[in-house]
DNA sequence: GGGAATATGAAATAATAATTCCAATCCATA
DNA sequence: TATGGATTGGAATTATTATTTCATATTCCC
């Protein structure tokens, strides 16, 4: 043996590429094919996956042994390993980021933080979303005459994007400021016949929280995006979703929230252009 | 046989999750086990499973079994087609859900887009980040007197955030908002010791435009976050960040923006944090 | 073109792993 | 507390899969 053997994905790969050159056709045809197919191998058998790269399961023993491996089954462990490496969970690398941005491991180390704060808040929101609660919630605000956007503080640049797609997507609505401290009077023009988006998080902007009790006293129906069960913004509203936003560094993302928002948005555009010719003769 | 056999993780999480008071011990050990532990399962055998999970090999058999699987083998099959899943590319599963989108498949589909969008933003920003332009940027506007925020429509609630992080971190901030129309004014009082965070992406507001480029003429340095190289702010910028954001529905996703924002506003919160002493002594 | 070294195919063999079976144990109920 | 049924442990069995072997083919020098 004049080498080491590689024992991660990255390595192995950089050496393959490296002889490229220099393997025997076989060798070199099933060597393409793992670098072209890295998830067959990590979990075909070995007769598998020579039929599908159109060589012999010897051949492939004998690839990994030209690499330094004593057989195909530690060459499948590098391709097993990336796989649980790509997948390990977000929370373990968001743990490590923190601790790593902690210790004052540079900027990168930051971005990378919230990169995967947003990522795993996506997949936990992919996972934990409520497909009849979303229906629900798209058809009491496609009903509804106007759409009223209620949040404050942290959760704003999510209101204000929903303001936006909703413009955009020609569907009346009125985003709830507080700039000009008119914000009571705009809630008391709201009736039974509009509908609410609220957004608030712990710790609920007080705001957010009297002006959703206020609409929904007038009958309003509201559709909350909030963080428990415990949170007042739920007894509120005919329809709540739970969103559990990662946190990094302080702030916590808004990318679940964010997406939900979309799909809310777009959903409510979808239904009125279906529904739209009935309603609108 | 009185069910259906679960042929994809979801469906097996929840039906595990379903019967779990009604399990037998042993069985709802290696219940458990399987779902703190997926990429065990996935990898491991039969005997070393339930090794791990302190069981019998039969016992993992029984469960498999008892959930409508023939044998263990095909319990595993799910856990590795999860893998192949979580790991088949994005973009991949962007394109099918678009097709499945416009194919009218309900609304789950559309905020499936949306996660899908968000999560191929992520990894391509995770990517193509230059570091020395992170350093460069937090540098910059580390040693700013006011950081002033200037963005519009579509990227707005990237620019709201910002200016809420940046008061929550105690930085002096001005958001160029249009609501007055005094915008002019406001750009009027920036000086070269004070710095900019601009963002647009194409077709870029006029506006921003514009306020971009007097600003810049006033001497202060300009931060910018956009899409292309051809990007009017681009050219006024002293450093700026390409970020590609996949859309969905005509909807650009915001997550990688919004994760750089974040990175930049901390990274400069963390910079002021340990040179304050000297400069603020 | 001849011969040695190398590479390849196919089947035999060895290793490993899944499954089954049965005895022992636990648990609820009368 | 006895009894039947369900559950569990552990070893025996069966199936599957990796590896080895060897005959055959190919390639590369001289």
């Amino acid at each position: 043996m004049d080498e080491l053997v590689p024992r991660d994905f990255e390595t192995l790969r950089a050496t393959i590429l490296d002889r490229r050159e220099t393997l025997p056709k076989r060798i070199a045809q099933i060597a393409a094919y793992a670098l072209d197919n890295p998830d067959d191998i990590a979990f075909g058998t070995a007769a598998s996956i020579a039929a599908s790269a159109g060589v012999q399961p010897s051949t492939l023993i004998r690839f990994a042994q030209q690499l330094g491996f004593d057989g195909f089954t530690s060459l499948q462990q590098v391709f097993r390993e990336r796989l649980r490496e790509r997948n390990s969970s977000y929370d373990e690398r968001l743990q490590a980021l923190r601790a790593k941005a902690d210790a004052g491991a540079g900027h990168r180390a930051i971005f990378d933080g919230f990169v995967a704060a947003a990522s795993t808040s996506l997949n936990d929101i992919s996972r934990t979303l409520d497909e009849a609660h979303l229906e629900d919630a798209i058809a009491l605000l496609a009903k509804a005459d106007t759409i009223y956007v209620l949040a404050k503080r942290r959760s704003y640049p999510v209101a204000s994007y929903i303001a936006y797609a909703l413009g955009k997507l020609k569907i009346r609505n009125q985003l709830i400021e507080s700039a000009a401290g008119l914000n009571a009077e705009m809630v008391a023009f709201a009736t039974p016949a509009d509908a609410v988006i609220a957004i608030s998080f712990s710790p609920y902007a007080p705001a957010t929280i009297e002006e959703a009790r206020i609409i929904s006293e007038q009958g309003v129906p509201i559709v909350a995006i909030t963080d428990s069960s415990f949170s007042p913004l739920a007894q509120f509203a005919k329809v709540w979703f739970e969103v559990a936003e990662a946190d990094f560094a302080g702030f916590r993302s808004l990318s679940a929230t964010m997406a939900l928002a979309m799909a809310l948005t777009v959903g409510v555009g979808e239904k009125r252009r279906s529904a739209g010719k009935k309603r609108k003769a």
